[in-house]
DNA sequence: GAAACACTTGACGTTAACGTCAACGGAACA
DNA sequence: TGTTCCGTTGACGTTAACGTCAAGTGTTTC
């Protein structure tokens, strides 16, 4: 059904299609965010190692903690748990729903901002009168600059 | 023009404000982020330093290191600079823009994917069939759960 | 069968972003 | 005038997320 269904991965293929070290995976392992089966004493990663560490990698990218990655990652596994598991589980997923969005928030108004400061930047001529820089969040003066 | 153009704040006003410490603030000092006034020794911020400040956090909340928060800040004090550095700096600025737009789409995928799984164990009724959960990035399966 | 690889496990080093603590200074008040 | 608050400057401690060795174990390759 899917595509290929039982590859496996070396530990440098990994690091290498997701630009990053050995180490790095070794760490994750040390923080049990990863299990993968062994051949000896070799890791051998399956698909689902490799989407698992897919996740690992955008939590951190959003800003996530290797721990908080890991609770995350928890949680899914929490999902064939108890009733009362999965509602602690939902509970902390919605939180980090609204986490994310405010999140969300933050990143947009900073390219807001930026691109305003692009464009002043870029074209100065239309602001020559005031030539001021005010933060859109405080509505405070930042910095003043003399047009030519 | 202002509501209250020359107010100052001491240290422990903005530490409270903002919900950091004090050495949160002094420590932003030595990494020559913000620069207060001084009465003697004592710290004297201005209303410009608290929007200042106001940047530097929210700097942070999108995932900017102090180094990363205080170059952005260099490029609004480069605006009044010479031409050729205003291009660096929108250059710069534009880069952080376009990385900031990656960052917003991993934050939207991870809210799809959390929503996702949060109303999944909300209403397993739904998945009973398949019982799976699938990474969305890579459609693998990440883990599989018995409903009851 | 020796060399070259890829992988392994320690174990110590590094950087960022503060925390924490000691020791001190000046105003304010009982 | 002594204590109680801010505030100050060192300076060392801490945590996270790896980097960077060293030293050893298999496997393929010439």
């Amino acid at each position: 059904m899917s595509k290929q269904e039982n590859r496996t991965y070396s530990i440098q293929d990994l690091a290498t299609e997701f630009h990053i070290t050995p180490r790095t995976l070794r760490h994750y392992e040390e923080q049990g965010l990863i299990a993968p089966q062994r051949q000896g004493q070799t890791r051998v990663y399956s698909g689902a190692d490799r989407a698992r560490l897919s996740w690992i990698l955008r939590g951190k990218r959003v800003g996530f903690s290797l721990a908080e990655v890991g609770e995350m990652l928890d949680l899914y596994d929490i999902g064939d748990g108890r009733q009362t598991q999965r509602e602690v589980a939902e509970n902390r997923c919605r939180e980090r729903i609204t986490a994310l969005k405010a999140q969300r928030d933050d990143i947009n108004a900073t390219i807001v901002e930026l691109e305003g400061f692009c464009d002043l930047l870029s074209n100065l001529k239309r602001c020559e009168k005031t030539g001021q820089w005010v933060d859109t969040t405080t509505g405070e003066i930042m910095s003043s600059f003399n047009p030519e």
